[in-house]
Parts: structure tokens; sequence; C-alpha cells
RNA sequence: GCCCCCAUAGCCCAACCGGCAGAGGCAGCCGACUUAAAAUCGGCACAGUCAGGGUUCGAAUCCCUGUGGGGGCACCA
């Protein structure tokens, strides 16, 4: 046998490595958190739990492999790293599949976890297998029937009858962070309608500010994307609430307007038609006006969301024939009923001022009520604008108030203040906020989820299961029919449904509801924390030890709807006192999508990357460098621009390097000090770098990093100092700790083949010595008028004087100045010296 | 309409507080090994940083304007 085939047949196989020390690492288990006695610092590194709707995907691939880098860089700075994993495993799609295919929703979910556990275990991400839980398991969502007990003793889980968001296909209700911005649903893409229905909520507007304010901790630590996604979807607007008398009814009616300064341009009101405000007062008008209401209203509430959202719709609407009265300057003006005044904003009402708001123009010139213009905007050659009934575009900007008695000859921000004090004085007003977020619908009309612990009576009242008889158990799928249909599936579960009061007798009804899924997913970074704890949701003294959560990882398609909602859930734990901090995620990475030539990846499309057919032909390993090396994680990878063969191709050179070591002699321990000075010299650069570049989540340029020591490596090791030298040991030490992040399997092979005992992922990386980091000669470069003009190699220590001499001293410098002037020497030792030159007087 | 992010070799991407535009990879080309090919190894070449203006001794980096791309919000008063 040739010595070359010999080689090849002791080669780097990813598949015999797999299996050589994924058993070891199971008996091991190496990631098991919070062990006794472990006085280790606390790292929390969290990714976002997946959805088990099939194998995992290349979605996942990439989410994970960056997650646990995070886990096993921490673990290798010397932290006791919790990093735990479980299933958002309730919700619709195994219902769906259950009525497609006539299976158990509960099976079906269940085989779908087993199957993602058995590719974790060969991808190896560094979970804690110790404490995995699943949303659809009653010893889980027996809490999230806790929480909604919690939240409806405070007021903050109420019903209410409202016009809700009705997903025609799932025939369910949504949430409004479910609805996409082209008013269909995120999950089943139909259109969605208005319905009006009587659901249960959480009140997340209560904590509108907190979860508005408490972003700016988070700024730099969390994408300012998501920062700014928030901040858009909570929307505070501050203003004033302005209240008008409308003639011939006993009650004021207030309106919010972010403009009060301009509250003597106000020359009509407009309310939502389908606000009770507007059913009033249709009520009280003639039948005329009453038919054209009605008639009104009618056609209003078939548009669908598209249509109603369509910014360039010609205004529509009716007069009322009920006139309200300027609190400001008594005047009478006329109130209509138009569907671009929303009624679930504000108070479902507005003063119209047609000058200063477009929408109000349009309105205003459509029907041809009067405008009045009480801001003199100048444009920018400081000439008026033209009235806005000539031009049609109303005058939006800063100006001088006009027309508005005491408020003349003010500033609109000046104007706004005395405006809002002038309300308040003659009790007519005040200042105001509103936001655009909406309380959070969160009951569902499907049957696989948490069932809401509430009972009704026969009288209609309602009282919550105690405490003490949850978890209320989802009943067997067996029996119901579970097609979408408009009603709660749990309603035909009579024998479940129906529970007598053990004080009273009297039959009680369950709530046959069940909870939107984001519910479960809301707090289970905390259950995490106690998930074999049958007796809490989670200790409060795990909670001190471990949270708030220091590293999230996820995709940025929950910006808002799992963020907003488990920041609010985190406050709310914390006032009822389970935790003394208020928000959940301290730093957080959203990674981006895999994509393939340029597509979102889908079935459909028949542009698929398999997770498991990658796993199967490069292993984890490869896949999981390839990820990392693609580019910053934040940004969409393409496969069609990697290369998973190069990463296997890396990854091969790295292990050879740990093969030549072993097989040259060198044994462990001994000092590296006799080294290779120029090989420990980028040793140690890697070791100073590495921690920095993790941190800024470049992981791209660590690998990058890795493949240059590589490189290096094995230049010394071919025509350098050779393979028995300290430094190649210390260089390919350095490695394998470092590549453990990328390459667990890889990096444990060749920790073995270096002559340690298993695992590499539980070193403690080595330091960098600051002996090595330094350099005796540096190269300084010299620009004349900006262009280089030498580079001179000077020792480290050289000081400014003797550097700027040196440069004034070179024949290239001196071409370059020729007989100009210099005019001005800036020295930056030991980087540069620039000299800047005028020509001679 | 309002707000945010991005633009560097053929491609994916680096470049610290403003200081030599290149770390790494893919693709390409040349060479070594091989009967040959693959694999492996060695080497080479490639842009002046989207455009225009400004600040500065010095700009990929800071500022302004524009173009192109991506994202969020939107008849939200």
């Amino acid at each position: 046998m040739s010595e070359q085939q010999d080689r090849q047949a002791e080669g780097y196989d990813f598949r015999a490595i797999q299996d050589r020390w994924l058993p070891v690492w199971e008996d091991l288990r190496p990631f098991e958190a919070g062990k006794a006695g472990d006085d280790r610092p606390k790292k929390y590194v969290l990714d976002m739990f997946p959805y088990p709707s099939g194998d995992l995907h290349m979605g996942h691939a990439e989410a994970f492999c960056f997650g646990d880098i995070l886990a096993r860089y921490w673990r290798g700075r010397g932290y006791d790293v919790l990093h735990p994993i479980g299933w958002d495993s309730f919700g619709l799609p195994a219902e769906n599949a259950a009525i497609k295919r006539g299976v158990d929703p509960r099976e079906w979910t269940y085989a779908n976890i087993e199957q993602q556990k058995a590719s974790f275990r060969v991808y190896a991400p560094s979970f804690d297998w110790s404490r995995v839980l699943h949303t659809s398991d009653p010893e889980y969502y027996k809490w999230n029937q806790w929480i909604f007990l919690k939240m409806y003793e405070k007021g903050l889980a109420y019903r209410k009858a409202s016009w809700v968001n009705w997903d025609p296909v799932d025939q369910t209700v949504l949430a409004n962070e479910q609805v996409l911005a082209d008013g269909t649903s995120e999950r089943s893409g139909a259109v969605v309608v208005k319905k009006k229905l009587t659901q249960w909520y959480f009140r997340i507007t209560d904590y509108a500010d907190r979860l508005l304010d408490d972003l700016d901790q988070l700024e730099g630590k969390w994408p300012t994307k998501v920062l700014n996604m928030q901040r858009n979807w909570i929307g505070r607007s501050r203003g004033a609430e302005v209240e008008f008398e409308i003639e011939g009814r006993e009650q004021r009616v207030p309106v919010f307007t972010t403009r009060p300064d301009t509250l003597h341009g106000a020359t009509f009101m407009v309310v939502a038609p389908d606000s009770d405000l507007a059913a009033e007062l249709a009520a009280g008008a003639s039948p005329e006006v009453r038919m054209q209401f009605q008639a009104y209203l009618e056609q209003a509430q078939k548009q669908s969301e598209i249509d109603r959202q369509n910014a360039d719709r010609e205004k529509t609407g009716v007069f009322l024939d009920h006139f309200a009265v300027n609190p400001v300057n008594g005047e009478r003006i006329p109130v209509w009923a138009a569907d671009y005044v929303l009624a679930d904003y504000g108070h479902g009402a507005i003063m119209a001022v047609p000058a200063h708001d477009q929408r109000d123009l349009d309105f205003a010139l459509k029907f041809e009520l009067p405008v009045r213009v009480v801001l003199d905007v100048r444009g920018e050659d400081g000439e008026s604008l033209p009235d806005p009934v000539e031009s049609g575009v109303a005058l939006a900007g800063d100006g001088t108030l006009v027309n508005s008695a005491e408020l003349d000859g003010l500033s609109k921000a000046d104007a706004i203040a005395r405006a809002v004090e002038i309300l308040e004085e003659r009790g007519t007003g005040r200042a105001a906020t509103t936001y655009r977020l909406r309380d959070w619908l969160i009951s569902r009309q499907r049957y696989w989820g948490t069932p809401i612990p509430i009972l009704h009576a026969e009288d209609g009242s309602m009282q919550p299961v105690p405490e003490s008889a949850l978890p209320v158990v989802l009943p067997s799928s067996e029996g119901l029919d579970l097609k979408p249909k408009g009603t709660s599936p749990l309603g035909g579960a009579t024998e479940w449904a129906t529970v007598v009061d053990p004080e009273t007798g009297a039959t009680l009804t369950r709530d046959p509801d069940t909870m939107d899924t984001f519910v479960d997913s809301s707090w289970y970074y905390f259950r995490f924390l106690s998930a074999n704890d049958g007796t809490q949701a989670f200790d409060p003294a795990e909670a001190k030890k471990w949270a708030p959560v220091d590293q999230y990882v996820g995709g940025v398609e929950h910006a808002i709807l799992h963020l907003l909602y488990s920041r609010f859930i985190t406050k709310v734990m914390h006032d009822l006192g389970y935790i003394d901090f208020e928000e959940p995620f301290l730093d957080m990475l959203n990674q981006g999508m895999v994509l393939l030539d340029g597509a979102k990846m889908s079935k459909s499309k028949g542009n698929l990357v398999e997770f498991a057919s990658e796993l199967r032909d490069h292993g984890a390993d490869a896949l999981r460098v390839t990820l990392a090396f693609a580019g910053p994680p934040e940004d969409d990878i393409d496969w069609a621009d990697v290369s998973v063969q190069g990463s296997a191709k890396f990854l091969a050179r790295a292990w050879r390097l740990a093969d030549d070591v072993q097989g040259s002699g060198s044994a462990p321990g001994a000092s590296f000090a006799s080294g290779d000075a120029a090989l420990r010299r980028a040793t140690h650069r890697l070791l100073a770098d590495a921690p920095g570049l993790v941190e800024q989540y470049k992981f791209n340029v660590v690998v990058a990093r890795l493949m240059e020591q590589v490189n290096v490596t094995r230049k010394a090791v071919d025509s350098g100092c050779g393979a028995a030298d300290p430094a190649v040991r210390e260089s390919v030490e350095a490695i394998a700790v470092i590549l453990s992040l990328f390459a667990p399997y890889t990096a444990e092979d060749m920790w073995a083949k270096l002559g340690h005992e298993p695992t590499v992922a539980l070193v403690t990386w080595p330091e960098a010595d600051p002996a090595l980091l330094v350099e005796d000669e540096i190269t300084l470069v010299v620009q004349v008028d900006g262009k280089v003009r030498d580079r001179l190699t000077l020792p480290a220590s050289v000081s400014a004087e003797d550097a700027e001499a040196a440069a004034r001293a070179s024949a290239a410098v001196q071409r370059a100045v020729g007989d100009r002037a210099v005019v001005n020497v800036v020295v930056r030792v030991p980087k540069i010296v620039s000299i800047a030159t005028k020509p001679a007087a």
C-alpha cells in the first residue's frame, strides 16, 4: 500500500467522526446546566423554540447553529450556560393536518417532535436535554391557565364584544398582530373580514407606555430594525382630547387630535360609521337621513380591509343632521359619518381641520364644506403657500397661527401647548395620548390549544376555574368535529364542557375557546428554569439565578408578535412580584433567511434545500461551518452562493493538522515557550481577537481567521518549524477549541488526536499572552498630500520625532514633495506620517 | 406619505476611534502529484469602495443630495 493510499484510508471521514463522538457525548451529558456546587457565573442562551411541523428545515439549521455558537462560546469563557430546548407544539397546522388526513392532532404533533429530536441529536446543538418542554403537555399548559387566572384577577384578562378580525378560511378570530399589512391572515393567507363577536382580551394597552419606553434600554442590544418595528407598532401619539357639545345631546363628545393648535380651523366633525355614536345620532335624525346612514353603514362594512386601506380611495360619507359646537369659538359645525375615521382608534370621532389635514381637505372639497386656514405656512421662498382650496394640498407644515383669537402669532408648538392650557382652564379638554396598539385578542375557536379556564352559568355570569382544579385538560379529539365552522370544536364535547358546581349544584359550561398559541410562547423562557416542577410555573429563586435571558436568537418574523407579547407578560410577572426585572431578553440576534437563487425556499416553487439530505451528505460540521461562514448572521444566505464542499475541505485541512501533530510524537502538557515565535504570535493574535468577534456576532470573520490560522500552521508544518514544534501544538489546540463552536465533531476528534480527554466543549479558552501580541517592527506609511509615497520599516517603539525625521529623510518622500513648501505634518505613530504641501511661494 | 437599514473584486464577504482598500472563501487561470481523472498541495490575477458634493493633512468609514435594493407603519386624526 502506497503512503498516499494509506493516508486516504486514515483521512477525514465525517461519518466515522460523528459515530465516534455522539455516544460519548450522550454518556457525558456535558450540557446540563445548574448542577449542584457549580459556582461559575451564569449565562442563559436561548433559541426561539421550534414549531413541530415536519422535520427541521434549513431555517432551523441556521438559527440553531448561531444560538449554539454563542452557547458554546460562553461555556468556553468559563460560564455555566443554560441552553434549553422545547417545542411550541399547540397550533393550527396540527389541527389542519388532522382534518386533512384524519389523524389525531396529538399524534401528528408528537411524531413530528420525535423526528425533530432525532435530527437535533445528529446536528448536535449543545442543549440541556433535561429540561425539555412541549407547550401541548398538560404539565405546561396548566400554567398558561394559571397565568390567565392571575390576569383575570388583576383585570388584565377581560371579555368584550367588538369588531374583530375573522379569518374565513381557518374560521377563527385573529389578533391584530396576525393580520398582515395587506389585510390577509399571516397563517392562512385569506382576506380577513370584520365580525362583531364577544372575545377574551389581555389588556396589553395598559402597558403601552412601558413597552415603548423600555425599548430605550435595549438600544444597541437588539437590532435597530426590531426596536423600530416595535415602536411603530405601539404607535404612541401625543395630543389632546377635546370635548365638543352636540346640539340636542346631553353628554359631550370627546375627540382626539394631535393638532389642538388648529382648533379654530375645525369646520366639521366626522364620526366612524360603525361607532355607537354614529348609530345614536342617526337614530335621532330624520327618516331620510336614517335610511342614508343605514345604506352607508352596510356598504362600509362590506368593504374588505384591502379596499378600506387604500388611501387613494375617494372620500365617502353622510351628513348625520346634527351639529356640534366648537368649544373654543362656539361655532356650529356639521357632524358627518365617514369611513375614513376608525371606530377603534381614539374616540372614533375627529374634529376635521381641512386646511391643515389632507384627509379632511379631500373630504371637505368633495362635500363642499368650509375650509379655514389658521396657520400661515411659508414655502422655501418665504412666501405663504397657496390656499388649500385652490391647490388641493393641505398645509401640514409649521408656521404662525392666524384667525385663531388668543393663539394668533404663536408658533405651532407654542400654540399646541397654549391650546391645551385653554382647554384645561375651561374644562373642555386636556392633554392626551393614544396608541395604535390594541388589546391582545387571545381566544380562538379551534381545538388544538389551551382551554380557557372559565365556567359560564346559565344566567350569563362567569366564574374562574379554581387554581386547585387546574389543569383543565383538553379532551380527546375523538368524536369531535374539528372542521372549521366558526364555533369551537370543544363546544361539541358535551361531557367535558358540562360541570356541576360543587357548592350550588348548578350546571356550568366550560368556555369552549382555546388560547392563542402566542400565550404559550410568551413565557416559556421562564418554564425552562423549572421545567420539571409540578408545583409552580417556575421557581422565583431559579429566575433570580438565570433570568432574564442573556442572549436570544431567532427570526425577525417575530419582531412584533412574540417579542411584544413576551415583553408584556414579563412585565406582568414583574408586577405580580415573581421576578425583579422587566425585560426578558437582554441581547438579541435575528438571523436572516436561507434562500435559494434569491427566493425564499418552498416546496411549491421547487427550490428546496432539504436539511435532512444536507446533513446526510455533508455532515453536521460542514453544514454548520457553511452557515456560519456565509456572511453576517443577520443577512440572508443564498444557498447558491455558498460551498458546503469548501467548508468540508477546510475541516479536513484543520483535522489533518491534528493528525500531523499526533504523528509527530508531540505530547500534551509541555510548555509552548520554546516554540516558533512567528507562529506563536499568529496563534495569540487569534486568541486575542476571537472573543470580541464572537460577541459582535462576526461568526463569518472568526471562521475566516480559523482558515487563516490553518493556512499558516500548514506552512509551518510543511516548510517551517515542523509538526513537532510546540508552537504547532499550541496553534492546533487553539484551533480545536475555537473550532468547537462551529464544528463540534471535528474539534472533538482533533482534541482526541492531540491527546486530550473529551470533551473539548468544556475546555476554557486559553488566554492570549500580551507579550506575544507586540510586534518588534512596524510598517510606517508616509503620505504626501494624501498619497502613499513610502513605507518605512521601523522599531515598534519609534517616537513621533524619529518617525517624522525618518519620513522626511525618505528619498521617495523628498521626490514627492519636490520644491513645494511643507505646510503641515501629522504624525500618528506607529501607523502613519502625513505631509501636506502647497506650491512654493 | 412617515420611519429604519443596506450598497467594497465575476460572486459571497473583511477592513478597530477617519490612517497602506483585502483577512477568508467560491468561481477562474497556471503549476506539482497521477498513465489519466478526482482528491490534495503550491502559486497567480482581479476592484479603488453606487453617483455627485462637502468636512479633513487624510474618507469605504463622518455630513448633505441623489440612485438602486430591502424592511416597518399608514385614511391612526
